[in-house]
DNA sequence: TCGCAATGGTAGCGACTCGATACAAATCAT
DNA sequence: ATGATTTGTATCGAGTCGCTACCATTGCGA
């Protein structure tokens, strides 16, 4: 009746997703505010948000207005596309994330081995990307691991997004985007 | 700065933590219920959901309160130990259980393999188990894995119970205690 | 056996979560 | 042009959840 290892993932995503009331933030507050600091300039949309969180677009919209109350979050227009919002942490956004304390997740993965990690990250990875396929959402990814990401481009800038066609920094790399799809 | 493994932990337990919103109930309501149905007659009280849930013991009042007023829960009083409230499903209880759609976690942990399962739940459990014994838990378990556990006792009853000395039917043994401790 | 800490639970508050519905604006496709 | 789609906000209601108080009951030590 009872999965013994569903039981198990179940008890512990609980913790870890009640996991983060500090500083006046709520969990919800300071997994956007880690999105917001880990992906890339095309990502840093309301929408983009509410996929990697997987909520509603409600719900982010008003996690996204308590962060900027908070003045953690800044809101700008895009030039481009005059529906969207383009967010971006503030300074303090960015101090408020660097002091806060280990998170339950790391904790608790940082007692695993290399080898024990080398084990469950595909396990997991596998189970993510399965279910948000099967929901119509996009698993994201780092830029560097994309199919579109052309390195080292040599007109200028130092790599390119060949599907938005745009220069990428070295940071840029590094972050998370929205649109990635997976070499 | 950031950790793969614990992001990718964190994206899924939020997947699994909010997972729940059916027939008029919320995640902490079905996973209360999903407690009650599978823990032990000693192991059915507001403090032990406390513990099992990783909650404090004002929300976890809350929750039972929403689901007896919805008349799945029944509360009754302790004659032994009059600060204790007894929990249990109501029939109506039982059937909403029953009629419950296959939850997110379990979807998950379907589509691995049995070695990949023997892989990864050891881990998990020494994830958790370290953690909550970290923040002062009981990390719970099956009554018949426990060393308090008598097998065929013969004295009437199937099993027996060592430390609270008390007889253990056969349907007991598969239960969650909260006294648990591994054998 | 008296007093007092510990235990188990509830009450009420405030901020927030989160799905649902409705809506507005911009953009896209035909 | 014009209707569908995309992107985001507003509002509502039920519930979550930590927190501080608070109340019984129980257990323990002097």
């Amino acid at each position: 009746m009872t999965d013994r290892l569903s039981d198990l993932l179940t008890r512990t995503a609980r913790l870890i997703a009640g996991d983060g009331y500090w500083a006046g933030l709520k969990p919800a507050q300071w997994q956007a505010l880690r999105y917001l600091a880990a992906a890339n300039r095309f990502s840093r949309t309301p929408g983009a948000l509410t996929a990697w969180l997987g909520q509603t677009k409600g719900t982010v919209s008003q996690t996204v207005a308590a962060l900027e109350r908070k003045g953690l979050v800044e809101r700008s227009e895009d030039r481009d596309d005059r529906r969207l919002v383009r967010l971006a942490l503030t300074p303090a956004g960015r101090a408020r994330l660097a002091e806060a304390p280990e998170t339950v997740a790391d904790a608790m993965t940082a007692g695993l081995t290399g080898d024990e990690r080398a084990a469950i990250e595909p396990l997991l990875a596998r189970m993510l990307t399965e279910h948000l396929a099967q929901r119509g959402y996009r698993p994201f990814g780092l830029c560097a691991e994309c199919r579109h990401f052309i390195r080292d481009a040599a007109d200028g800038a130092p790599h390119r997004c060949g599907l938005l066609a745009l220069p990428l920094s070295a940071e840029d790399a590094g972050a998370i985007c929205i649109e990635q799809e997976a070499a």
